[in-house]
DNA sequence: CATTTTTTATTTGTCTGACATTTAAAAGTC
DNA sequence: GACTTTTAAATGTCAGACAAATAAAAAATG
């Protein structure tokens, strides 16, 4: 954790990335507090400004936490569940928006993965995950719910059937995929009867997870695929004919 | 983009928080500019190293890009699914090794994801992939090779059939399961009985993906899992044992 | 002696000002 | 017109200073 080349740029990032990889590979374990700022100038013959650039790219990946006055100082965080959740679905977000994947690619890539929740969430689901996905419901069946909120309340039902499979990696990874979609089902208008149908199809499941029925779950997802992906596209086709 | 309350504590973390969601909401596009440093600094009434931490803290997420010299500056940066999988896999990487999540659960995740893949892989794989399959089984069964070799040699094997689903949003997705794995399989000693075992299964599984049969991977995929768990069972007995 | 208050030292957070380095554009030169 | 030199703008780095928070040590108080 001490070597540093003689290239005299991007020092900050050299010395972010010297302690991360002291993190990574546990010389410096969960909590363990890091040199001072000037110590760590010290160390790495740098000025405190750029030692405390280093340490903000660590923070900003919440990797150390810091805290001032006496016996304060930088120290290597715990990474929660939480944290990387919300990190996820902020890359993943952008990743979407950012690179132009198709409606078709994002949407395929979820459900996918959310097939794959559905065995165990048969298996394990607790009733307050199914209580959720009711209520979602729900909510989801409310005259004058504008489309952002139908969507949002979308993500929570499909997050408690993730959570349902009781593996907080599974949730951790699927996280992105389902959150990260949010933007793009935004751009759809759901219709009355659209979102009849896609109650029903969320009813099923409901009523499948609830049977510990599997492949019921999965039958149900793979028609709610289909769905939203024929709903985009007619979005797609109603867009290039307002176009003409 | 321009608040920024008198709370003086944190103050780089606000404006990183302020500038990431301008990009985030699309305010700031993909390759625009942001105002230099000084005029940052102006703008928010902060000093410049102060506006060079929240930049450093940008930076270290992928989101700009800076450049030195005449018409240099941060640019907003486009978020490659390369730079995405490498934050992702860190990220996983540290989750697991932080929060002690069981073999078994990160294992169950992990096949849970690749299942997912398999159908599509089954449809789409290219004569490439399955050829980067098949040298890697060989290489598998080359005597003498060490078991952080044959680890890695896996997970290239398993990124190959991920990659065969032909959905960059799922081969992102799934790297982090994936490589996160790797820190904990090494732990595994893998003799030539139980490498024989894996390769066999291997084996099966690029057999089938050749002759595009979805549910013969999926076949060997669950008692690969079935097996890589019970390795890890019998490596935490013989701990146990060697304890007494 | 025990408890409370005050002091002190340490550490991060921020600011000011300066210089070095890189780089593209403008100015100059042939 | 093509090439070279100069210049200006921007990031990268440094040094030193002060503010603010905080915990431990010291002092005061009962």
């Amino acid at each position: 954790m001490k070597i540093d080349p003689q290239n005299p740029a991007d020092l900050s990032a050299q010395i972010a990335q010297a302690i991360k990889q002291a993190i990574v590979s546990g010389e410096l374990i969960v909590d363990a507090r890091l040199p001072s700022e000037a110590e760590l100038a010290d160390q790495f013959q740098v000025s405190r400004p750029t030692v405390r650039e280093a340490l903000k790219r660590l923070a900003a990946q919440s990797l150390i936490r810091t805290q001032r006055g006496a016996s304060g100082g930088a120290f290597v965080n715990r990474l929660s569940f939480e944290d990387a959740y919300s990190q996820q679905i902020t890359t993943s977000t952008l990743l979407l928006s950012m690179n132009a994947v198709s409606f078709d690619t994002a949407c395929e890539a979820r459900y996918a993965l959310e097939r794959a929740c559905a065995p165990l969430a048969a298996e394990r689901r607790t009733p307050d995950q199914l209580a959720t996905m009711r209520a979602e419901i729900f909510r989801q069946a409310q005259p004058g719910l504008s489309d952002e909120s139908f969507c949002a309340s979308d993500v929570a039902f499909h997050r408690a059937l993730v959570d349902g499979a009781g593996n907080p990696v599974l949730s951790y990874q699927l996280a992105g995929a389902v959150e990260a979609m949010q933007p793009l089902m935004n751009m759809i208008t759901f219709t009355a009867r659209s979102r009849e149908a896609i109650i029903a199809l969320h009813t099923r499941i409901a009523d499948a997870l609830e049977a510990r029925n599997a492949e019921a779950i999965d039958e149900a997802l793979v028609e709610l695929e289909a769905y939203t992906r024929q709903l985009a596209r007619d979005v797609a086709e109603r867009r290039r004919k307002q176009a003409d």
